[in-house]
DNA sequence: ACTGGATCTGTAACCGGTCACAGCCGGATG
DNA sequence: CATCCGGCTGTGACCGGTTACAGATCCAGT
């Protein structure tokens, strides 16, 4: 980077202190507030920092108080599969807005190649960061282990299989929430009712069947293997289950898709096959992402509520900064009832 | 497992200093090799450096150098417009990904509240930022005139109408982009071509009906008012503006729409209007986001290359934080042909 | 042998904050 | 009148780097 600065001086604490006649002390006290001033010198304090437009240094002061002030958004899996979520999307707003309101700052950092993995890992581990977030991280990473080992403080969104007792984690309470979907279609007096899975290898994936297999058994419904396709979260995948299962068990009346994506696949091929949604065919999705409320028919689905994770998560993290011991929580979803299957 | 232990001491440079066996100044002088160091004493730091596992505390640093290392990424715009574009994931990815690659860490910065916004003035003038980086400000919006006062290094996305002399901007060759897309309409013998367009008060949204009228200016197309629809980018409103060129130019042959999503909704239109696709009428798109593969016929479109936009945005901000004037630069669209528009 | 430059290295002064500590002051107390 | 105390304030030592400058070393040239 080429030093080339024509930039005027800023003013600093010492330059507000003239201004005022008081100390440089006394202008920190002022600033963060942790000691008693007079209202004298507070007020000409003040007035001289309007006077001068100063505003502090982050980085003096990070240097001084050890505290950065910034929070670490990692994203660790391939990124191009993260920003092509849409609730990837989401996830980050709510984060920056949770963090924005607290006054931290949001480096997102991304680690892919295996260059960046090793930069990232000497930044965090570096302490250089208050604290990560983490998104749905492979519990097979490495950079778990090394972030885990620096003794960084690190919240995960979905809970992270392994290291339950050491990284806190937030997620959707995924089986009620499937459990929920199911019951809603037997309430609609389904009996032959499809899945479609997410990979499961993943918490969500996992937990979403199980919510299914729970409705099915607390009411009475044999489970049937010919019933229960995987995929693997996208519409493509949701498609291929779909047709899958039309030829393994063409008498459904009924599919829980564990995502919208994959709804959307399955509404496609039913279409295409004469089946009507929701006359011969009801579907619920899983998500309530931007794109159920614009599929044909638009989609029932079980809300994924990413704001409110995204609240939590960071609600979380600054509990953990501030030494209290790791925990996982989960946050309530909600069906959303829309025309694929209505109430 | 008792968390709360204090935090070990990360080793610093004297740390290393001491291990080295060398002056502190030499380990700074190793670390970013600006100065002559024998090798001896080079490796000897470097030994010292793996053995310690230091790493340089950036806070330090940039109190030290006056710079920061850091480049922000501001939203100005109400938050979820931009997070819901799935334009606004690419971008971001691209930028992340070159400020990676530059080794620059992205601080990502909302400004919708007051608050937010009051707050982030301060940050972003007060000079702890090496530059910003703008998402498709508003003119008008005084954010602008404060930081361009506070003389910090700006590229935006989109020309910034009124501040073209003082900053930096990023923008696709929309116009041509849209010519070409109604060109490519004319060679298949369409002419009675309509277009959705974007918001006439974006650059985007401009240029892109320009290249509209440009195409059918050069290849003698009369011009009819009624052939034009006005969106605002989103699928609904790309339905509705469909709707209304279906009453009002029942003739149409084609249909030139400045967004994918515009285009989808037109598609759906066109679908319950029951018009063939591309048979009756030929529809393209602009953007080639990730929509555009899936619609129904998959979607004849204008690339909008945002990972090279996102990479020229960051080029240009190293280079106007070097002292480089100002500068607006435009990258190439290239159409995309799909099933909506064949060759 | 003496000077001089080239090359390397160490000391010390900063960057702009925070905070422990000592000091000041006026009034109440012994 | 000396003492103590509580509220407020200033001094100076840090935080962990960068960098100007001076000093040391070695070898070539005279």
């Amino acid at each position: 980077m080429i030093p080339n600065v024509p930039t005027r001086k800023r003013p600093t604490i010492r330059d507000v202190a003239r201004e005022a006649g008081v100390s440089y002390a006394t202008v920190s006290r002022v600033l963060n507030g942790r000691e008693w001033v007079s209202p004298d010198a507070a007020r000409a304090v003040r007035d001289a920092i309007a006077r001068t437009g100063y505003t502090a240094n982050p980085h003096a002061r990070s240097l001084a108080t050890g505290k950065s002030g910034s929070i670490a958004f990692l994203l660790t899996e391939p990124q191009h599969l993260l920003f092509d979520d849409p609730n990837f999307s989401v996830l980050l707003r709510g984060v920056a807005q949770a963090l924005s309101d607290r006054e931290l700052t949001l480096i997102l950092m991304i680690a892919s190649t295996p260059e960046e993995r090793a930069r990232t890992i000497a930044y965090l581990s570096g302490g250089h960061v208050d604290g990560v977030l983490l998104v749905s991280p492979h519990s097979g990473d490495p950079l778990l282990s090394q972030l885990v080992r620096a003794e960084v403080p690190i919240v995960a969104c979905g809970r992270v299989l392994g290291y339950e007792q050491v990284i806190s984690s937030v997620m959707a309470d995924d089986r009620n929430g499937g459990r929920s979907a199911v019951e809603h279609l037997i309430a609609a007096g389904r009996t032959r009712i499809a899945t479609i899975t997410g990979p499961q290898d993943t918490a969500g994936g996992v937990d979403r069947l199980q919510g299914y297999h729970d409705a099915l058994i607390s009411h009475g419904v044999t489970i049937e293997p010919a019933r229960i396709a995987h995929g693997d979260w996208s519409r493509d995948s949701g498609a291929a289950a779909m047709r899958r299962l039309l030829s393994l068990a063409p008498d459904l009346d009924a599919v829980f898709a564990a995502s919208d994506a994959m709804a959307d696949g399955a509404l496609r091929v039913l279409r295409e096959a004469g089946r009507d949604v929701p006359g011969d065919v009801r579907v619920v999705g899983f998500d309530d992402s931007g794109l159920a409320a614009t599929t044909e028919p638009p989609l029932t689905t079980v809300r994924h509520p990413l704001d409110r994770v995204a609240d939590e998560m960071v609600r979380l993290l600054t509990d953990v900064i501030a030494g209290r011991t790791p925990l996982s929580i989960t946050v309530p979803t909600t069906l959303v009832i829309r025309a694929s299957s209505p109430a």
